[in-house]
Parts: structure tokens; sequence; C-alpha cells
DNA sequence: CAGTTAATATGTCTTAAGACACGTTAAGCC
DNA sequence: GGCTTAACGTGTCTTAAGACATATTAACTG
């Protein structure tokens, strides 16, 4: 199967990303090595590896994780097409995250120093490296308020709300029939940082109070305001245009 | 009081901060508008403000934190000397986090298109700003990782060590003689989700122990080993060197 | 097609952490 | 010297969430 080239690739039709100049896609297109298809649930960084190339997720979802010693898993941020990943890694002085995938998925891997010819070679694309690194530290930021200090069902609320509007703005149809949900309740446990089985049973009690859906992998949302209401959740938050390397 | 001048500044002569050229310390020196004196509790920046311009803080301690609507709070990360601030509201789509002071302090303020100017003038620069932006980051995701799966001994035990570890960092001394804390317990529990009476009980705990011990707002460690056990860290864990704008 | 495994579902019991109600201590101040 | 206020400390009771024990269902597999 043939790879696609930067300035053909179907993600840049979609509206949630901004247009980059000609120059700016020769130069992403000039760093990119490769494509790499990975299988559901496999490992694209183990935890704690320093030297991963940097790669931006293409097709499918993933999530970045961090685990205590005795398994404890703690799921740092869920990662959907348009994605930019191994920017922390090249950076932490702690140990650092891992990036398992939740579905299968195709990422763009760039050439080991891309990180700083971007910089060097387009102030605008470092600009946007910037950008979503500080992009994605919001989103940990939203997570920590809400594994702090929301309870159970608000959290559950929170995360059903984001995702579902990341994974609407990604298709044509804003979201209308449903989105793609390959979450087991085990990761949004993970996320969350509930228990399995408290999980269940606040999302069973959510779904039964007719706020939401799933079914087979699909995520319907029947009472947006209510969640919104109960996640403490105010504005459209419509995501806002982003960079795409 | 005269302000100082960039290449002068006392924070570049420790060994924590990276060295810059004359050329990347003349680029800084342009940028900087003028510095702010603000007293202990006082307010920098408003939660879901979004004209605020960059500062670095140059002297004393500050909190980053988000609110939910009826007052729990979550501190996001506390900010020392020679933390860059306000990256995220930048790019924010979402209501953005406040800043508030810990201590009196002092801030270098930049002119509000420094972050396209530093990255526009120097690539060097552009790429520090997403060095200091993706380590902040990993500093979240190692709270997140606190907040969701550690016991409260544990988050505890895990703060201690690295603020003593940051705030020693900056200090000749190396800490020897414990170092400046100028947390009340609401800060701590505030930073680690947990309540105030809990947060009181654990530390209590801890110090019985003879983990560590606060005194006149300094802070001992006593029983380091015990406490990263406790935390389940491992690594020296030095602070990296690190750039400062 | 029995046999295994992953995911979801539910009931019962336990516990870590929260809530509430007081005390204590130290600093500032008219 | 009382008066106020902020921070810290402690005991008792409650509760949200965790732990454990089982089902159920669906998919995969040899």
């Amino acid at each position: 199967m043939p790879e696609i080239r930067c300035a053909d690739c179907n993600l840049r039709r979609l509206p949630l990303f901004l247009d980059h100049t000609p120059e700016e896609l020769e130069l992403v297109q000039s760093l990119k090595r490769r494509e790499m298809t990975v299988a559901a649930g496999d490992t694209l960084i183990h935890e704690g590896q320093t030297d991963a190339p940097l790669f931006t997720l293409r097709v499918g979802w993933a999530f970045r994780f961090k685990t205590l010693s005795d398994g404890r898993r703690q799921i740092l941020t869920f990662l959907l097409p348009g994605d930019f990943i191994g920017v922390q890694q090249k950076m932490a002085d702690a140990a650092a995250h891992g990036v398992v995938t939740l579905t299968d998925a195709v990422f763009c891997v760039f050439q080991r120093d891309s990180l700083w010819q971007l910089h060097r070679q387009s102030p605008t694309m470092g600009f946007n490296i910037t950008w979503l690194t500080a992009h994605e530290e919001s989103m940990v930021d939203d997570t920590l308020l809400s594994v702090g200090r929301r309870s159970a069902e608000e959290r559950i609320a929170m995360l059903l709300i984001l995702l579902f509007k990341r994974a609407a703005a990604l298709q044509a149809d804003a979201g209308a029939g449903g989105v793609a949900f390959p979450l087991t309740q085990q990761h949004i446990a993970d996320g969350l940082g509930l228990s399995l089985v408290h999980t269940n049973k606040t999302l069973r009690k959510l779904e039964l109070r007719g706020l939401h859906r799933v079914v087979d992998g699909r995520l319907y949302m029947r009472d947006v305001k209510a969640l919104a209401r109960l996640a403490d959740l105010y504005g459209d938050g419509r995501p806002a245009q982003r960079p795409l390397v």
C-alpha cells in the first residue's frame, strides 16, 4: 500500500485543522521517514523509553500512560488522529510515559531530530509545535482537575463530553449518529483514577438516567445538557482549529 | 530599585540553568517590558483571563490552579524561580487556569507577542520554549499519576520529595539545612486532591514516623529513602539542566 | 463445539478519605 | 491586654469509592 503524501493527507481536509503553506508541507514531508501500521493493543512507546522517534497519529486511537511498580496505571491523555506524539519523551528528565493503541492505527514516523529541524527551518512550524505541546498540557490540566476534585459521576460526564467532541470534530457529520468509541471500561477507569467496578456502576447509572448510551463500540449522547451540567462545563467547547504536523 | 539586566540575572549563576549566548540574552532582554513585584497571596492571572502577558518568575513561589463553579480548587503545578508562565493561556481553547503567588514575588513581564518573536528570531529559543512547555506538562503528568493512583500517604511523600528537590536546586547548599517551604496544608491538599483535614492527619503521621519535618516555613527531609520508597520513586531525579527565558 | 478469554454487569462488605465539630497556637493590632 | 484571624491539630461519624466474589455474554480457538 502506498504511503500518503502530506499534502494529500485526508486529515487536512477537515475544518479542524489549519491550512499550512506548501513550504511547510514540504518541510514536514522531508522529515517523514515512513508510515507504521500497528494493531490494536500494541505498544508504540515503552514506558521509560527515551530514544523514541516522533510520530503523528494518522488513523486510529491510542493513549499515553504511566504506571507504578505494582501495576497501578494512570492514563494521561487519549490520542486521536492528528495528535503529535513524543515531544515529552525528548525533554523529560523523569521517567517518561508509554503509548499504546486502542485500535488498529497508522502513524507517520519522523526522523529523530525533527523537533529541532522544524524549529530551525520554520519559525511557524516551531510555534505550532509549542502550540500543540501547550494544548496537550491543557488537556492534562483538565483531567487533573477532574481526578482531583470531581466525583465519579462528574468525571465520567466530563470524559464522555470531551471525547465525544474530539471524535465528532474528526468526522464529517459532527457525530449525529454517534461516534466510534473504542475504550473499554478499564480504560475509562484508568483515565479517571477510578476502579473498574465503580466505573461500571457509575456508567450504568448515567446510562439508565438517559444521559448517554454506549452500544457496540459507539457512543451516543442522549442529553448533553445534563452531562455538561454534571461536569460543570460551560461554553460550547468546540475544539479550536489546530496545526497538523 | 533598579531592574536587573537579563545578563546579570542572579538565577543564571545557578548550575540548574543552561548558559545562553549573548545574542539570546539580548533577544530576551529586548522583549522584557518591566519587572513586577507582587505580594504573597495576590492573583497574577485570573482564571479564564485570556489576554495575560508572559512572565518569568524571578523571585518567590506561586501556583497555577483551576476551580469548579462551587469553589472546589485543584492546584496544577507549583511555580518556582525560573519558571516561564503564560504559554498555555496563549493557546488554550478551553477556560484557562489562574496563577496566584505563595510568597512575595518578582516577575519579569514580556511583551505580548514574545512567544512568536522568540520563535521567529531564534530557533534555539523557540526550541527552549517547547522544552519548557513539555517539561511543565511532564510535571502535570506526574501529579496526575499521583492523584489518580497513589494513596494519600504516597501522594504526600511524592510532593515533598519533588518540591524539596526543585527548591534545593535553586539554592547554593543543596538543601542541607532544609529549604524554604511556603505552602500551607490547604495548598498541599489542593495540589493532591485531598481534603485539608486528611492532609493534616497524613502529614502528621509521616512526620511522627520521622520521614520529614516542617518547622517555621522550612522543610527538612529526615528519611528521603523511606519517602522515596513510599512514593515509588526511583532514580536520583536531580532536576535536568533547563533553559531560562 | 467445548474451552478459554475479555469485557460487562451486579451484590455485599470494607475502608480510605471526607465532613463536621471543636481546640490550640501564633501573629497582628487597636 | 483583650480581639481577630489564619493556620494547624484531633476525635467521631459518614460516605463515596474500592475489594472481592460471581454471573453473563460475546468473540476466538484449536
